[in-house]
DNA sequence: TACTCGAACTAGAGCGCGCTAGTAGAGCGC
DNA sequence: GCGCTCTACTAGCGCGCTCTAGTTCGAGTA
């Protein structure tokens, strides 16, 4: 910088303010320091600007590399920070690399904000989190928490789902949870009462699973398990996201099920990847892009005023009919 | 930092070295300082760390969203950088977000060295980079580049999967081409060596296509077109990556083309998805995990030993045979 | 002429840390 | 007693920038 500031024959500071687009320079002035620059390579380092300037205007965010429907978030993310003027700092969760310290990486560094795309963190771990710094939550539902929270309206997904299936005839309809994963809780009390509403009490069935394709495997595996035993199969399944729902059909397709013939299957998230499987997948649509907005206007909102109170957003799902849906066999 | 060392009874200078975990500090003071940082939640602030060093240790790595391959990469490397102590900083390209501006953002925060994944640059905007900083592609292979380099064997992964399909009885395989993806060239020109080497120079056919299901989409449409205009289809087609004969299988499955009765799939990458579709593809399996570390030890290599040589790693790639492949109909 | 005023620019402090050079004091041999 | 070394600690500069409080200067105004 100083080098830039003696060469355009000018001070630093002159040179500081070109750079922020801040008034109090000529445009010629101006010019001949972008030229300089230029030819000498600068580029202001932001660490130091950080430092000097006591904010660093970065959003951190948190997400899981495998999960496909972070990506969208992501990239929605994105959008919406560099529309607000901010950067974004990404840290992933991954094998071997937990979700605390991916957030002590992104603290470290200073964002001004923290946006989790379905922590898995305790509601205290966030309060924590949120006393320490502004945090939004999308998609884990945190009851009671002090922190912003995005996520869509989990009960009418299921619902629409629910209804869809019932509607086509299914009675036999079985939902794979999503465990500790962000939204299942909602999803698994929203599939008993839309069966109970059906009067399907009596068929109520959750398998335990999560939000990855070995989950859906495994229940998938359990469920032809128990047809060669002489159980029936159930006729439908809704699964505790697309990820799952695609583990679900490999592991009935290699047993030889049909989908969705001998049993329908739905998923969650319309990620990115769940119309494009070779078979388009049946799922409850999340708006990535919606979610990502409402998540760094949140941000945004509480560090432009500090006083808010904390702030939720719940977006509206839609279920998309796709091909691994549709009547029952026995029907 | 001055709060800790007051409260702390010390300097600010002892304070500092406990948190760098250096000699010159005896250990109940060390003990005393974390006790103490820990009550008023303290933390080393990045950004002055850095700025007072004069380094970050830290890699950049620039990928894009969606190509789940890149996920597989990006969890190895963190392993690989947490391991030489380096920080890792992530950057993704996504609609809207270019590869340059994506590069830039890293730039700005002071990374020692960039990994670019797959990156869609030209060989000299990347000379341009490594002249800046240290630089590693992984995939995409530089000619003639001043940067390091990691991919795998192109040529032998397409001439394993050419020798499978030529070894079941194919004649008419096709090859989707990855446009100016990574590594497409090279897989492209081993293609048609292969076509050649088993005699069948008259049946090579290159479909233009890229690294996205889209691509194999629309191949597989413009395929079944043919079909319906009284054009025979291929037996066998080799895809750009595991994305692109994700699409191409789901185009021929809309059609009721079967696979791999009618036509068998080979994709590439063998990216975390591709044995978890419900049908196993068939790929070349690139691994991941070698690929990081000598990406990430490149990196390193170059940063503490200024004066080396461009590097290059070739990573052997393996044919991985599941349930898209087998013999031609005719046969 | 004497003044006010705004635009263009500068000096210099300070952001939170790391690091070098230094000090204090304990332990030791002679 | 002295000098020596070793451990435990401190003072204070400087990293590259931003920002506040100026200064300078030419144009406009009474």
């Amino acid at each position: 910088m100083a080098d830039v500031a003696a060469r355009a024959g000018v001070s630093r500071a002159l040179v500081s303010i070109v750079f922020r687009n801040q008034p109090g320079a000529s445009q010629e002035t101006r010019d001949r320091v972008l030229q300089v620059a230029d030819e000498i390579g600068y580029r202001p380092d932001s660490a130091a600007r950080l430092l000097a300037r006591g904010r660093s205007r970065a959003l951190g965010v948190l997400f899981t590399v495998h999960q496909t429907f972070h990506a969208d978030l992501v990239e929605g993310i994105y959008a919406q920070a560099e529309h607000h003027g901010y950067d974004v700092l990404l840290s992933a969760t991954a094998q071997g690399r937990s979700e605390a310290k991916a957030v002590e990486a992104l603290l470290s560094h200073r964002c001004e904000a923290v946006i989790l795309l379905g922590a898995d963190a305790t509601t205290a771990d966030l309060d924590v989190l949120g006393q320490r710094t502004v945090a939004v939550s999308v998609s884990r539902r945190m009851p009671g928490s002090l922190i912003d929270f995005v996520h869509s309206a989990e009960g009418k997904g299921v619902r629409q789902a629910m209804d869809h299936l019932v509607g086509e005839g299914h009675r036999r309809i079985v939902h794979i949870d999503g465990g500790r994963g962000p939204g299942s809780a909602e999803r698994r009390r929203a599939y008993r009462a839309a069966m109970r509403r059906h009067g399907l009490e009596a068929e109520i069935r959750v398998i335990p699973g999560n939000h990855t394709e070995e989950s859906g495997i495994e229940a998938g595996r359990l469920l032809v398990a128990e047809r060669d035993a002489g159980e029936p199969l159930p006729t439908a399944v809704l699964a505790a996201n697309d990820r799952c729902a695609m583990g679900l059909m490999m592991a009935l397709a290699r047993s030889g099920v049909e989908v969705p013939k001998e049993v329908s299957v739905i998923g969650y998230d319309d990620s990115h990847l769940s119309h494009l499987m070779p078979v388009g997948l049946t799922t409850v649509r999340q708006d990535a892009g919606l979610m990502a907005e409402h998540a760094v206007g949140f941000a945004v909102r509480r560090l432009e005023n500090k006083t808010l109170e904390p702030q939720e957003a719940v977006i509206d799902p839609k279920l998309v009919i796709r091909d691994t849906s549709g009547p029952p066999r026995e029907v």
